[in-house]
DNA sequence: CGCCAGATGTTTACGCTGTCAACTTGAGCA
DNA sequence: TGCTCAAGTTGACAGCGTAAACATCTGGCG
C-alpha cells in the first residue's frame, strides 16, 4: 500500500496518531489543527474532511484517551487480586498515574467544551463507559460486604471526583510533585475510612 | 480626576476589572488581551506596559480570584455556627458554589500555566493563602476533638482535591447539573464518615 | 474499457490572536 | 521653561481556525 498517494488512505487515524505524537511532547495549549496536519503530513486544512472542526478532533482524541484511560483503571482493578477495597484505591491511584503519564492528553480529555457532551455523542458514551468500570468496582465491594451500601453511582462520583481533584492540582503544580505518588494513597484511604475521630454509628 | 486624559490613571486596575466584566459573559477561551484592552478602552497593547504578557494578566486576574473565593470560604465558616464538622461540609459546598457562580474565573485560576506557580509569585501566594483557610478549618475540628488525628495539611489536600474535582466535573458536564447540589452534600459528607461497612479500628 | 461523479486533499484568503519595534503624548521634576 | 521617561498608540509579523474555490484520485456504471 503506497503511503505517497494523493489521497492518504486513512487521514482521520493518521491524524489522531499525529495528535498523539504533538501531545507526547507539546502542551495541551499548543495542540492546533495546523500543528496536527503538519505533523500528519498533509495540508493545514485536510483535517475538516474528517472533522467538522477543532473541537471534533480534540473530542475524537479525547475519545482515544478515555479508551486507554479506561485500560489503566481495568488493569489496576485486576492486579488487585480480587481484594474489592484495594480496587477502589488502586483504580484512585491508576487514575492519578494516567495523569501524571499522559498530561496533555488528559488535559484535552478534560477540556472538551460541554456541548460536545450535549447529545449522545461517541465521546460522552465512551467516557461514561470509563465512569462505569468505577461504579462496577464499588458495587463488587459493596457485595463483598465490605462497602457501605448506597447508590453505586453517587459514591463513584466521589471516588471519581476525588481523584480528579488530586489530578488537576498535581498537573497544575498546586500540590508538591514529588511525594505526590504517597500522598495520593494515603487520601484515598482516608476517603474510605473517613475523619471523624468517633466511629459513626451505622443503622 | 479625569478619566479621559491620555494617560489612563490607573489602567491596570481598569484592565483587570475589563477582564471581570469579560469573564461574566464570555468563557475562558475567548478572554484575549486584545478583547480586554478594547473593554478597556484602549489599544490592543497597552496592557503590555502593565503586563509582561498574557499569561501574567490571567494570573493576577486569577489572583483577585483567589481572593473573593476565599471570602466564599470564610463565609461558609462564619455561617456554620461554630461547628467544625459542619465547616467542612459547608466549605465544600461553598468551594463548588463558587465554581458554579463564576465558571470562566475559576477555570482561569486553575488554568494558569504551572509555570506562574514556579517562584514565590504573588499568586502563588494569595492561592496559599486561600488553601489555609481550609487548614485551619481542620485544625479547629481536630482541636474540638470531632476530627481524627493527622497532617491538616495533607487532610486538608484531600478535602481540596473532592470539592475540586467536584466542581471540575459539574462544570465539563460530566454530572447531571440539576440535583448536583444534593449530591455535593451527600459526597462531602460520605468523604467525613467513610464507606468502609465496618467501622476501622483506630489505634 | 472509458468516463464521470463524488470523495479527498490543496491553495488561497480572511479576520482573529499574541507579541515586537518604532513612534507619540504628556506628567512631573530640575 | 524645558527635559526625561513612563504610558499609550500605530503598524507589522507570524500563527491560528475556518471558509471557498480548485485539483486530483478512485470507484462504479455505461
Amino acid at each position: 500500500m503506497a503511503k505517497h498517494t494523493y489521497h492518504h488512505g486513512d487521514l482521520r487515524q493518521a491524524l489522531l496518531e499525529a495528535a498523539l505524537v504533538l501531545l507526547k511532547t507539546k502542551d495541551a495549549e499548543s495542540l492546533s489543527l495546523r500543528a496536527v496536519a503538519r505533523q500528519a503530513g498533509v495540508s493545514h486544512t485536510a483535517p475538516y474532511r474528517h472533522f467538522a472542526d477543532k473541537a471534533a478532533l480534540l473530542a475524537a482524541v479525547a475519545e482515544e484517551g478515555f479508551i486507554t484511560f479506561g485500560q489503566y483503571l481495568k488493569d489496576a482493578i485486576a492486579q488487585s487480586n480480587a481484594d474489592p477495597l484495594e480496587s477502589l484505591i488502586a483504580t484512585g491511584e491508576a487514575y492519578v498515574r494516567y495523569a501524571l503519564e499522559h498530561p496533555a492528553h488528559f488535559r484535552v480529555m478534560f477540556k472538551c467544551s460541554p456541548s460536545e457532551y450535549d447529545a449522545s455523542s461517541s465521546l460522552a458514551i465512551t467516557a461514561s463507559g470509563t465512569f462505569n468500570i468505577l461504579v462496577e468496582a464499588i458495587a463488587t465491594a459493596q457485595a463483598a460486604g465490605v462497602l457501605s451500601a448506597g447508590d453505586p453511582q453517587q459514591i463513584a462520583t466521589g471516588r471519581w471526583a476525588l481523584a480528579h481533584g488530586l489530578s488537576m492540582l498535581i498537573l497544575d503544580g498546586m500540590l508538591s510533585q514529588p511525594g505526590s505518588v504517597a500522598l495520593v494513597r494515603k487520601v484515598l484511604e482516608d476517603s474510605l475510612t473517613g475523619l471523624l475521630a468517633e466511629t459513626p454509628v451505622r443503622q
